[in-house]
DNA sequence: CGTTAACATGAGCAACGGTTCCGCTTAGAC
DNA sequence: GTCTAAGCGGAACCGTTGCTCATGTTAACG
């Protein structure tokens, strides 16, 4: 039941629009998903009105933004997954994974919203139905070639991931952790022996 | 500069201390460390002033529980490091570790300590250098067997403890997450190759 | 231009949660 | 038993934050 607008936005609408969800992205990645909506606002350089006339509730503006997020991360995926028509099929998979943990690095919401923020969740089900047969179809082909331990499956990879988003956080907010040392040992996890 | 009281508690006094302290570790072990101060009192069955007449702030609670878990934690790798005089360390660490896992994975505020609370953090130095050291020293006994990865420092250990203690809150969230897995994933990318 | 519906604004409201304060109670010393 | 300082309770206080609404502004169409 999604609403369809009727007549397309107003231009000038349109523009504080995009600028609301750029100020919101760039405030979630940084403080996490406790940003201020007044913040947002006046990074936008609008006022909370604006905001509120876009998105109804805070959660749903963090709802649309996950959404967006998980359909990037999809896309990543698969290019990789199309990439690798021949080739080392494990490397393949690990290079998509360091990939995909530079974004995430960057995003101290992410694994809020990952972890338990069941709006964002659902909006976002497309777009992780989409990463979860991207990354099973390139789990699959890095176990056939023998390199990648037979039972893992995309549980294994989200729940890695999720940790992986709350490691980087805390790093980035001081503690003496280090996100690429724990991929690095993550990653040697999965392999075969 | 801690406070030495001149002279001891009041009976009662005393009761209500450890009554808050215990309702304080149970909630904060469920809620997290936003749990507040109202359903801790509440719990103690205490008023919020009393809650506040033994901790100035709610930090300083937190920060005393913190303590305590610190050294429980050291307590439990200094007794598997005494028992283990002969037998195999590689297995002498995993256990300890799962051990470890289960007392952490009940409690949803450790890894929001250990991962950006800087006055729990302080309080508990005591605590975290006697877990270092005799974490360090589990450690290097299993790589001197050559069963583990020769690189591996405290800090991974840490590290891969504090992705952990986020996974099982957000498991117990709701998250289709699984800390057992995790942790057995996390442990093969330690070992030797 | 003129008109108007769509849009923007930001002070202000309400709820929430940590902290304080003061009148009352009681343990414990004499 | 009496006294008093230590302790207790919880209503009130106050800063914070998500959200609303009355008023002012402007894009877009003729």
């Amino acid at each position: 039941m999604s609403t369809i607008p009727q007549r397309p936005l107003r231009a000038d609408a349109r523009r504080n629009r995009a600028r609301v969800v750029a100020a919101a992205a760039a405030a979630f990645a940084e403080t996490g998903l406790d940003a201020q909506v007044e913040d947002i606002a006046r990074r936008a350089g609008v006022g909370v009105g604006t905001l509120y006339r876009h998105f109804p509730t805070k959660d749903a503006l963090v709802a649309a933004l996950a959404e967006e997020h998980f359909e990037r991360l999809a896309d990543t995926v698969e290019a990789a997954l199309e990439d690798d028509a021949s080739g080392d099929s494990w490397e393949a998979f690990t290079t998509t994974i360091w990939r995909i943990a530079d974004t995430v690095a960057a995003d101290v919401a992410w694994c809020e919203i990952v972890g338990g923020h069941p709006t964002a969740v659902q909006a976002a089900s497309r777009g992780q139905h989409r990463l979860a047969a991207a990354t099973s179809a390139l789990l699959a082909r890095a176990q056939e070639s023998g390199q990648m331990r037979a039972d893992v499956t995309f549980g294994d990879i989200s729940t890695i991931m999720c940790g992986f988003g709350h490691i980087a956080a805390a790093q980035r907010a001081g503690a003496a952790l280090d996100w690429k040392r724990y991929l690095d040992i993550a990653l040697d996890g999965l392999r075969a022996r």
